[in-house]
DNA sequence: TGTACATCAGTGAACGCGCGTTCACTGATGTAC
DNA sequence: TGTACATCAGTGAACGCGCGTTCACTGATGTAC
């Protein structure tokens, strides 16, 4: 029967997506060798295809594992405006950019994505839109487009993260975090605020919009 | 004196940049080797160290000269609403999505600057500064934090482009450009603009928004 | 309880390959006279 | 105008290196009896 009790397999795998989500997300695919990934993990190149059928195999497993974590965390955000601003703080904060292996995959890894191999990316998609849904959940927004627009504004969040970790002036890249936490700020918040109409005009919050402050 | 005429070189090289520029923004750093940037423009590897140091210092001068050839696009856009509307509809279009090779350098290789050196990120840093400074002058804002305010909106679409770059689902994909879109163009607008007050009310337009209407 | 055994997670050397970089060489060019 | 020459942009083979992957082996484990 099974060797070394059931789970002893089972345990260095999950050890080796969650050492290798850390060292992928700060070094990139292309910088995070096999040998690199399983010595993290306490272990030596020629185990890795024990538990892996390839390096993109467990790539496409990263991904998925870790915008699925992401998803948990979403879900305990407080509902509501609250639990937007908590997200919205969060994300675009200088710990945040001064911390990818322990941030957001998307930010760390998107470009990655987008060029590999087709396992990666429908990883990645399914996931993507299992953060839509969360976020929909978070705000209230039953509408049809809600994950799209939601999606929409997560997305920028990311694109302000990643020109904040690329740019070397520090103080460009603080105001750069602040902007944005505005910008995702209304974004989150509803579809047509924000936008002026043709005669000049705000419109005021829809049903769709969520309730609450701003200090 | 000089052989094959004062300008001989000089041609090649802008020609290896340009055709590097192409290579670089679809297949990544990582993803395309000296010998194959050197044949993109029709020479063999060896002549590579003629024209620059490293491949290093060719990113750098690629990501210099791209986003400074962004600024020039950028520059010639009509200035007001009208260009900010003409600016976001083509960053945020399908044609832009499809053709990373063709497209905004930042989108494309954001996170390869992240992880580069000194002299890559130091040139898309100045570089990324002066995009600013003609986006201020685009939305004809002077205010000191103008810059970073549009700049952040900017990086907003480099997320969303990216993720509708790395989603399978076409639909999706479309759909996080059209929201993306809207939510530029807000945050392109103002700044208090679509932030509800504590009293749940909305400001108005401030004296640094854009004038004009959205259809 | 003690011992011989089958299992298999993990080891570490080796594989071919493509990378960035170097270098001795080539041959088209413009110059000198 | 014609010929010998110096220049140097470009060639293409070679360099060491680290990559992803393979494989014969090891040795700790739980099992059988």
């Amino acid at each position: 029967m099974t060797r070394y009790g059931a789970a002893h397999k089972q345990a260095t795998r999950e050890r080796i997506v969650s050492t290798a989500a850390r060292r992928l997300k700060s070094d990139g695919v292309a910088g995070s060798g096999v040998a690199t990934l399983m010595a993290d993990a306490g272990l030596t190149n020629g185990a890795f295809y024990a538990h892996f059928a390839s390096k993109e195999a467990l790539v496409a497993t990263v991904v998925e594992a870790e915008l699925a974590t992401q998803c948990r965390t979403l879900a305990d955000l407080a509902p509501g405006r609250a639990g937007v601003e908590d997200l919205v703080r969060r994300y675009l904060s200088p710990t945040h950019r001064d911390h990818p292996e322990a941030g957001c995959p998307s930010a760390a890894l998107v470009e990655d994505v987008v060029r590999a191999g087709a396992e990666v990316r429908e990883a990645y998609t399914s996931q993507v839109v299992a953060v839509g849904e969360v976020l929909a959940g978070l705000v209230g927004d039953a509408g049809p487009d809600a994950r799209a627009r939601l999606l929409a504004a997560f997305a920028g969040m990311v694109g302000t993260l990643q020109l904040a970790r690329a740019v070397t002036d520090r103080r460009l890249s603080d105001a750069l975090l602040a902007h944005g936490a505005e910008q995702a700020l209304a974004a989150f918040a509803g579809p047509a605020v924000g936008a002026p109409t043709s005669d000049g005009t705000r419109p005021g919050p829809t049903g769709d919009d969520l309730p609450g402050s701003r200090p």
